[in-house]
DNA sequence: AATGAATGAGTTTTCATTCAT
DNA sequence: AATGAATGAAAACTCATTCAT
């Protein structure tokens, strides 16, 4: 999936200048979106000139393709967290209030908006997000599979994935909900989430 | 609510303009984004030049609000034929094979996605899908307390609140789960969402 | 000079048609300068819809002209009227402080700004201006001539055509002193008119 | 009085592009006008692409703004040299023949009128040239004063003001006069001018 | 490696003018 | 006679991208 990068003499400080490129975007990003941000916009904030950075990207694009790829990456890595409890599914349900609570923090639900927003244009972006998609539904897949099972809970394989994306669509609703109600009762939807998954998750 | 607008002589042929340059939005709005779609192409599409479409909309901006509220106002229309319904709560759990394969249909979920985009950058939209979410909310709230009621069963307001939110947060997730998975179940998200939803609206 | 106008058949409907636009033009040129005024602002004033205004002026250029037109008239009529005065040349130290008092007053002395301009770039109205300008400096140096020979004092025709230059410039540096001097000591002004047009008028 | 320039690390290079729009500005505005001329024709003169004049103007308006400054300037400078003469006021006089030449000067009388037409709609331009104008007029004042009581004269505060005025007023009419009569007696002008500054100068 | 000067295509918007009614 | 809907050619300005240094 790594799109061919430019070929630099000293890795290690390529990749910290992709890294440098990469942070400047984030907050460039937040705050104006991929298309409000401009080049000049980002160079600024990378603390480098603009000209530079097309040493390491090729484009714009480029540059909002790999934040985009990290972004998702951070998605899997939670995933992956998820999997080493001893109980995960039983975590789920644990750490509901704080996955709420941080979808809901400003600033934190404002760029899963700008992603798919662009995913729906941007063909590459698109399969970016599908990709990852698909990898941590797989890996939310297993986690709830391995859970029932060791709760004696039989499921086929359609029921699962209805349920698994049941669960991740209640998650990436909720940057919409922060913003179209910025006067949500947090505390009464981290219940009213409890209520809702605790079905979904050991549900017949 | 409407922006006081120009003074057009031939009431009939104003409003047929409007809506010609707002159908001609909603095509392109779709296929490039708002912002990605440029006055020359919508004006190509609506059938009309670019110059005048300047004598009914202010500006871009003023056709993506026109647009973005006309979109918020079916919203509303749905919740409002709901409410006409014998028994709403019953009516949701039946419609949800509907609904759920209404916001999964390509050419659907890609304008909400734009809107939230926006909404999340433009305080005047902002502020408009606030609104217009604030009062379909409370058009919900209303439904589930009454039928509750119907059915005996006691709630405080913020619980209400509470999983009305999660309701909707639900439903708003689904564009993202249709762009992010295109080979989504959707037979088994149907059959998942109804257990989600059923202790949300019954639930003690 | 009169252009070509349009054959209306019912000219008097015409001319009053055509006076109502100059009417408007002067309010719109006034405020809004010639390039600032549009047509749809003047055709508002007018009362008169910006389609029908071609009926009586080719262009928007022909508006301008005749109301540049009409503004030099203004001036050769003043100078009409003076050479109706007993002691034309009396008259114009006793007006001293009547003119300058209208040419300072805000509103006035915006016009000829205006028109000036555009007759440094625009070679209609520049003739049209220089026409004008022969006309009444033919009839400012004849008065002085007269006014003269009145008192026993003889001239040469380049010595008069220089002191009618020079009075001329005088009045016609005033709108721009109003313009960069709005704190301007007016009746200061005035008193150093009179010292310096005495000689000009009555000087050996 | 500058405005807070762009930074740009090669100052020399910086001030030398903007001098070459500024000149680039001086053609156009002179043959076009402010507003007649483009930004494209600008760039053309100057050698430049349109897009990197923003470089170093923020729009169109601070072109002209920088440019009006810049003519102000000359008019300060102009008054300048006067003060270091030996005997000003008498130098006044004897210059007459050479400030009348080069107002008179086709070129060079165009750019005042523009100057004036658009700072009577542009109170930002307005407030430029009526800074330089206080500027200058005190600078004058201050010659005239000085000269009179070399020459013994007693000069209360209001009547040199007027008098200032009435010396500014004449050569500020120049302009109109060289648009307005194209075959203009120059040397008898200078007479006239003459004639009527010698009271203004050394009048009683 | 790094800069930032420079470009040019593309954007929204305005407005004099025309023309069907 | 009169309207105002409609056009299209401009205008100012922005910005991703290139390239000489």
């Amino acid at each position: 999936m790594s799109f061919t990068e430019k070929k630099h003499p000293d890795q290690e400080r390529a990749s910290s200048r992709r890294k440098q490129v990469l942070d400047a975007a984030e907050i460039c990003f937040g705050s104006s979106g991929f298309h409000g941000a401009s080049m000049a916009e980002i160079s600024k904030a990378a603390g480098m000139s603009a000209g530079h950075i097309y040493n390491y990207f090729d484009s714009k694009d480029a540059i909002i393709a790999a934040f985009v790829q990290h972004n998702m990456e951070r998605v899997t890595n939670l995933m992956g967290n998820l999997e080493q409890c001893e109980d995960p599914l039983q975590a789920i349900l644990d750490d509901i209030e704080k996955s709420v609570h941080a979808d809901l923090h400003p600033g934190i639900w404002k760029l899963p908006l700008e992603i798919s927003a662009e995913a729906s244009r941007n063909p590459k972006i698109a399969a970016l997000v599908r990709d990852a998609d698909c990898y941590s539904r797989s890996q939310l897949r297993s986690i709830v599979a391995k859970g029932r099972a060791a709760r004696g809970l039989e499921t086929d394989m359609a029921t699962l994935d209805g349920r698994v994306e049941a669960i991740i669509c209640m998650f990436q609703g909720l940057p919409t909900r922060a913003l179209y109600n910025p006067a949500l009762n947090e505390a009464a939807l981290v219940a009213a989430f409890r209520l809702a998954l605790a079905p979904l998750l050991f549900g017949e």
